[in-house]
DNA sequence: AATCCTTTGAAGGGA
DNA sequence: TCCCTTCAAAGGATT
């Protein structure tokens, strides 16, 4: 197992070792030798996706700590800091010459064949940007067509007909200072933002503006049926819509997730969004408060925006929209797993399907678990 | 077909 | 105020 071996010469001759993502700082942690034959794979498992604090160095734990530490308050902190960062730049964030030509650089086409506004192709073909340019900018072709002026691929009675762009601008100007013909510029990144509403009649709000945030209860349904050539009345008339659905805006890290999954899901061989997710959890608190910071400052304003539009509604109203099996798991997460030999047997981690070899990790497919270089090889 | 899994953060409600 | 629960995205796995 060629990615078990320690990198740099450095033999530390341990079962298992916490290799730092190339993009996470040297004061990525290194698991201690035999830490593995010391410990159950139970606690292995929750503690290495936790990190492996445990496992840390003495120095590397301290550091560790410390920023653990400081994250801790850092949501607090953060959000007073924004909040005085929002006093003085106001949307400064998006008028700052930071991200030049954000966001109306990169802008595919939903309409044409190649473009990556699908619902298949934006998963995985997100072009990857370059560190000049905006970190949400995988995530405009969600949120460009519903905030910039008409697109230019489209003929204008077009974007008059559907209503949503000129007047969704306008809208959103009142709420952010904009910067001339910088409408896009506070797009909202998009959770509540899915563009398989672009189609939809029922992104409607009561103002008469069309919104994203508003989701059709079988959204994908009605996508297929679109898709199927159906008008949108006739598929009012097959099937009476339900009470659309508001989603919530989406938090600092869902952004984040949104954005960087494209990435890990094209240096890793790990393919369960479970396993992404785990890898996104690491990278997001490898993150330095700066570039946290911008999906703080997103997710502010997703939020901002998103009580502008919808003032009456509340977190609470998305409550038991998913049902919920009774949660069983955990059960046997403290029984003893065997050694790593049987475990490995067991999982059969070599397996191309469950193994990144880049990210040196193994996912556990049945149990579901992130391992990070267990065993030997 | 519906739900689970997994992550972090926001929000709501109860104690 | 603190703690707990739920949801937001994603898509393969599971029920």
């Amino acid at each position: 197992m060629p990615q078990l071996s320690s990198g740099g010469g450095d033999d530390l001759g341990a079962n298992d070792e916490m290799i730092a993502f190339k993009d996470e700082g040297e004061q990525e942690e290194k698991i201690q030798e035999n830490a593995f034959t010391e410990r159950d794979l139970a606690d292995l498992k929750s503690s290495l996706v936790n990190e492996s604090e445990i496992n840390q160095s003495p120095n590397a734990a301290a550091v560790r700590r410390a920023q653990q530490g400081e994250q801790r308050g850092f949501a607090e902190k953060h959000r007073e800091h924004l909040d005085g960062v929002s006093k003085h730049q106001d949307g400064g964030m998006y008028k700052t010459p930071a991200y030049p030509g954000y966001p109306f650089l990169m802008l595919p086409d939903p309409y044409l064949p190649n473009s990556s506004v699908s619902p298949s192709s934006n998963k995985v073909s997100v072009v990857q940007q370059s560190h000049g340019m905006h970190p949400l900018t995988s995530l405009l072709p969600y949120s460009n067509e519903h905030f910039s002026p008409s697109p230019p691929h489209l003929p204008t009675d077009m974007s008059q007909k559907t209503g949503v762009h000129r007047h969704q601008s306008q809208d959103l100007s009142g709420y952010y200072s904009l910067p001339p013909g910088g409408v896009g510029q506070i797009t909202p990144s998009m959770g509540w933002f899915p563009h398989s509403l672009m189609l939809g009649p029922s992104g409607m709000h009561p103002t008469g503006i069309p919104h994203p945030a508003i989701v059709p209860p079988s959204g994908k349904q009605d996508h297929e049926q679109y898709d199927r050539g159906m008008k949108p009345q006739e598929v009012k008339r097959e099937k009476e819509p339900k009470k659309p659905v508001i989603k919530k805006p989406l938090n600092a890290f869902m952004l984040y997730m949104k954005e960087m999954r494209a990435k890990v899901i094209a240096e890793c061989t790990l393919k369960e969004s479970a396993a992404i997710n785990q890898i996104l959890g690491r990278r997001w608190h490898a993150l330095t408060r700066e570039e946290q910071a911008k999906y703080y400052e997103l997710a502010r304003k997703e939020r901002q925006l998103h009580m502008q539009l919808y003032p009456t509604w509340s977190a609470r109203d998305n409550y038991g929209k998913k049902k919920r099996r009774k949660r069983e798991k955990l059960q046997d997460s403290n029984t003893d797993p065997g050694s790593p030999k049987k475990c490995r047997a067991r999982f059969g981690l070599n397996q191309q399907t469950d193994w990144c070899g880049p990210c040196r990790l193994g996912f556990d497919i049945r149990k579901r678990h992130l391992y990070v270089s267990l065993f030997p090889g």
